[in-house]
Formats: C-alpha cells, structure tokens, sequence
DNA sequence: GCTGGCACTCGCACGCGCAGAGTGCCAGGC
DNA sequence: GCCTGGCACTCTGCGCGTGCGAGTGCCAGC
C-alpha cells in the first residue's frame, strides 16, 4: 500500500504532465506543489511509484511520465469528477435546445462535446432495442413493393422497402396498418414479436405471404443491433495528440472509421456512471494509446445511448468526465421532452 | 506557347513528384523518361517552365515541384481519365449491390472511393432539389402534434415534427393526408409550392391554421438545401499526405467537419463531366494544399448529387478521375434500380 | 525517515565539414 | 538556332563531436 503522500506525488505528478506535456522532475514537482518536502525525497517516492509500475521514465536521466497504471489509479482514486460550472451548463443547454429534430441533437452534441472536451467525440444514437414503437407505417410504391417506416419514441426513423411475393392492395395495407399500429404501438420493441405472430392469420390468404414478409422485414429491423449508427466530431483536435504525429494518429483515425469498433468501444462500458478505459485496457489496438471516457444517456432513467469521447492518455480526466457526464444529461433531458 | 517537348518534361515532372514526392531534377527525367534530349536540355525547358509558373523550386538548387498551375495544365492537356479495369469495374459493382438501404450505399459508396483512391471520400446524399416526392405521411402523436414524414423517389426519408396551433382531429388528418398525396406524389420538389397552396381553403376554419403549418413545415423540408447531409470517410489517408504533418493535416480536417464548407465545395463544380479543382482554385483556406476531384451521380440522367475525393495537390489525377467517375456511375446505377 | 550533497548519465541543441544532387551559364558542335 | 558537355556554384541533409542542463541514484548526516 502507498503512503498517502505518495499518493499525493503521483497526483502531482499526473497533474503536471497533462498540463504541460513533458516528463515531469522531482525538483520542479516541490516547486509547483508545495508537498512539504524536499526534492531528494520526492525522488524516493518516485522510485517506488516506478517499482509499482505507476509511473515510468522515457530515457534514464529524464522525468516520469504516468504510465496506464497510474493513471487509473489517478482516475479511481486521486481525483474527482470535475462539475461543469453554472454558465457553461447554461450554455450547452442552450446549444442543445436548437436542436430540431434527432439528427440536429446528435449533431450538436457531437459538436459540444468536441469543443467542451477539445478532444474527438463520439455519440451513438439511441439505441432501438429499449425504444418503444410509436407508429408503423405501410406506403405502397408499386403494386407487390411496400415501404415500412418504423418511427420511434426517440423520434428515429427506420425504413425499408419490401417486395412482395404477390401484388398487395390498397384496401389490404390499410388493414394491416391499422391493426399493426393497435397493437405494437407505445409497446417495447422486445415485446413486438410475440404480439405479431398471428397476424397473417387474419388475412385472405393470397395475402398471407406479403404479410408474412412485411413483419419479418419489421421484425429484423427492430433486432438489427448493427443498425446502430454513431456520428463522430472534432477529429482535428487528433493534431493536439503528440509530437510524433503519423504513427499515432493513423491507427487512431482507422479505428474511428471501423463503427464496429467504436460500437463494440462504448458497449463495453457497462458502469451506471462514467466509464474510464486507459490505454492498454482498449480492446482495440490502435487505440492503445488512447483513453476512451464514455457514459450512457437516455430519455427516460434509462440509457439508451452511449456518447463519450477519444483522447490521449495524457488528459485531464476530472475536466472531461465532467463534459461527458453533463453533456450525457442534458441530452437526455432534451430527448424526454421531444 | 510551350513546345511539344516542354510540355511532356511537364507531364514527366508531374508523374515522377506524384510517384516519389521528392522534387525532380534534370538528370532523373532524362534517366526515366526516354525525352531522347540531354540534361542540359532539360533544364533550359524547366527554366522556361519555372519562367511561365508551371513548376517551382522548393530551395535554389533543390529540383522542381509543379504548381498549381503546372497541375492544371496536366490535367487539362497532358493527361486523360484512366478508365478502370474491368476487375476493378466488377468489385465495384459487386460492392454496390450489396446494399441495403440508401445509407447503405452512401456508406459504401464512401468506402469504396475511398479505398479506390485511397485518398478521401466525400459523398453528398442525393439531394432533395431535384427528386419528386414519392410520398408525405403524416401521423398524429398528440392532439396538437403532427409527425410529418417525406419520402422521395430517392428513397430518402425526411421527418418533422410539427406543432400544431390547434387539435386536429384523425379525420381532418386522414383528409389532409389523401389531398396532400393525390397533388404532390410524384411531383417535382419545385412544383411543390404551386400545387398546395390554396389547400387551406379546402378545409374548416378551425383547421387552416393547422394546415398551413403543416404545409409550410412541408416547403421548409423542401428547399432546405443545407439540410442536404453528406458522409466522409477515408481520413486515416489523410496521414499520407505529407511530412510536415501537423500544419497541413488540421485546417484539412477542420475543412472536412464543415458540412456547409464541403457541400459549398461540391456544389462549385458546375461541370457534367469530372471536376478538378486544385489546391488554391478551392476558395477555402484549409485547402489550399488540396485538390478535390468531385462529379455528380444520379439515379437517372441527372445528377441528384455529388460525390468526390480530397487528396494533397500531389495525386495521381488520372486514377482518381477514373475511380471517381466510374463509382458515379455504378452508384447512379443502383439507385434507379432501387 | 527526511535532507543536502555529489557523481553520473543521458538527451538535445549547436557547430562543423562533407558529400551529393541540382542548377545556371557558357562555349562549342551539328 | 538549337542541342550538348563541362564547369563552377549553391544548397540541403547527415554524421560527428562537444558542451550544457536536467534529472537521477546513492550516501552520509541530522
């Protein structure tokens, strides 16, 4: 177990190299935080902070940096979640209330918490699998072509064109809607299937077929996990990253564009509250080098949705949990009332 | 006038600097291109060359660089559209077809140019202007709360929300909905205005108030061009682009977060044909050392949108015109027949 | 257990010189 | 008149040695 001032001397230490970036010494440590002590003991501490594998040195003969370890013990330990303050809670409220429809939230808050964080931001949209069905809707295109628009709670819209094993008449679709519609809707989408399946029985059957079709298509879409969609914002402030540039923005830019990857990335985090994952602890290679600060949002007390941010390692944890958490709440708040 | 020869030195400038990204000197082009000239030669040809601004020296005794202006002339006459190969052809279509839904194949449109040039890809959802309407749904969520849905022959789907003044009852609803529809399916979206309206009048006083915003939420939906969205993808190439990374790269992706700045960018090329714009011809700053090579694509013999690359001013241009005009034209393909 | 002192180790910036590539110019040849 | 070979010149990039400074580890003393 460490000391409590050791514990101190890692915090200042974690501190000191976010703010500026370059392998902290233990002189300069006793002089920007007034530890009580001198620099040779400070140099005790960090020996053993280096033989915990908190802390770590570049190239003998030059300061420590905090490694993956430190820094989780840092965020678990060391430091708080830093609250955003009252005029920059007001101004993301603000931002976000402009918003007009799903996309535009989405849009903004991407947008927001690229510019609170100055760090890459990601936010999925809200999920379908715990939305409720608002509405279904059946449009012919063509005589054996429907299209079916799944509208949501959240105010997502899916679509889908079916075609049909047989022509499908006016009179027939507006059947199907109507009782499609009486009984899926402001139902969970887990609840859809069992509420569907004897539906075709009520129909001619020369229609059977087409019905059967249709609510397979509505059935797959409602499952479709891999229809999440997320928007990403502020990949220029990936050029903030470091100073060896190439090699650490390009694998970071390709995991980005793999959704799949970033999916997978937010899915992980299963904590109530804000999730950390430093370094190594991503799955993902290319983002090694990365921390990965996430949290969920969701219009009811339910998260539907995750949404976080991408950075360096070397960030400032408290300021940007903050962002994330806040941002995460208000977003919430502004799709309840929609 | 330039002489047959200063023009292939030229054209060898340009493919020997987009091969090697190092300036070319005399005696190299001489080596590698058959010029049947010495040298000296060469070198009086790239002084008059250096003279008229086709090329440049990066220091005195350093070989030459083509400019912008160099690059214009090659693209304009020294070099053609390298057609795909018939391989490359099928992929392409192969890759298209598997699509699912019209984010589908922007996504994979994306991937796909972006893959080809490996440069990167911008691709313009089929634009609103020039599609008809292929149906408007509206869907009651509250007394006073209309969902209005529109679905083009695109096979894009808009949606608004819609506050009404007043409850509008199920039956008005259903009334608007069958009157909206029997004027404007299939009608062009320019049409639009004219045909709807005197539709207020058809209804009960107490409901006009609701039609008409209903109706102007409609025209707002239609012409709201910089509603017009677009996917980009391919970034990570953008690590490819030079060496003095962190200066070039930043405005570039700042560029590329800027929807407006990008669809302004598109929507400048007024050409039928493949555009070429380069480095400084682009009238915004951040990419001033890019060049963008865009085309419109369409699901029929208009161009409903665009698509195109951005790549560094030092590209291979016949490939990438090849690549981009050839995923147009697949692209177009699978939307007439979707 | 903390402190001051001391020797040691590196990384980094600087200056230097050298090779290599490329140029411009000029005089001579076809 | 145009092309060519030759020559002197000018840069850039690289390797090398040096000195400086920051930082460390260790030790003896309080």
């Amino acid at each position: 177990m460490l000391s409590e001032r050791r514990l101190q001397v890692l915090r200042a230490i974690v501190q000191d190299y976010v703010g500026t970036e370059e392998p902290v010494g233990s002189k300069a440590l006793t002089e920007r935080h007034n530890l009580g002590v001198s620099p040779a003991t400070v140099r005790n501490d960090m020996a053993a902070l280096e033989d915990e594998g908190y802390i770590a040195q570049p190239h003998t003969s030059a300061g420590r940096i905090p490694t993956d370890k430190g820094y989780r013990l840092f965020v678990d330990k060391l430091a708080g979640v830093k609250p955003m303050t009252a005029p920059e809670r007001r101004a993301i409220q603000n931002f976000l209330e402009g918003a007009v429809d799903l996309d535009d939230v989405v849009a903004r808050t991407v947008r927001l918490l690229a510019q609170l964080t100055r760090q890459v931001a990601v936010v999925q949209y809200p999920s379908l699998t715990r939305s409720t069905v608002r509405h279904v809707e059946l449009l012919s295109l063509a005589p054996a072509r429907v299209m079916l628009v799944l509208i949501t709670d959240t105010g997502r819209v899916e679509q889908r064109v079916v075609d049909c094993p047989a022509p499908f008449g006016e009179a027939s679709l507006a059947d199907l809607r109507a009782r499609l519609n009486s009984r899926v809707a402001n139902r969970r989408f887990a609840d859809v299937p069992g509420l569907v399946e004897d539906l075709p029985e009520a129909f001619e059957h020369e229609d059977r077929g087409t019905v059967s079709t249709v609510l397979s298509t509505l059935l797959e879409t409602l499952v479709e996990q891999n229809e999440e969609r997320l928007m990403i914002g502020g990949t220029a402030n990936l050029t903030r990253f470091g100073h060896d540039f190439p090699l650490t923005i390009r694998p970071v830019l390709e995991a980005l564009e793999e959704q799949v990857v970033l999916l997978k990335l937010l899915g992980e985090a299963k904590d109530p509250g804000v999730t950390v994952r430093i370094g190594h602890e991503n799955a993902h290679e290319g983002l090694n080098s990365t921390s990965v600060v996430s949290v969920g949002y969701g219009s009811g007390g339910e998260a539907v949705a995750k949404l976080g941010v991408v950075g360096p390692t070397r960030m400032d944890y408290p300021g940007t949990m903050g962002a994330v958490r806040a941002v995460a709440r208000y977003v919430g708040q502004i799709l309840a009332e929609s």
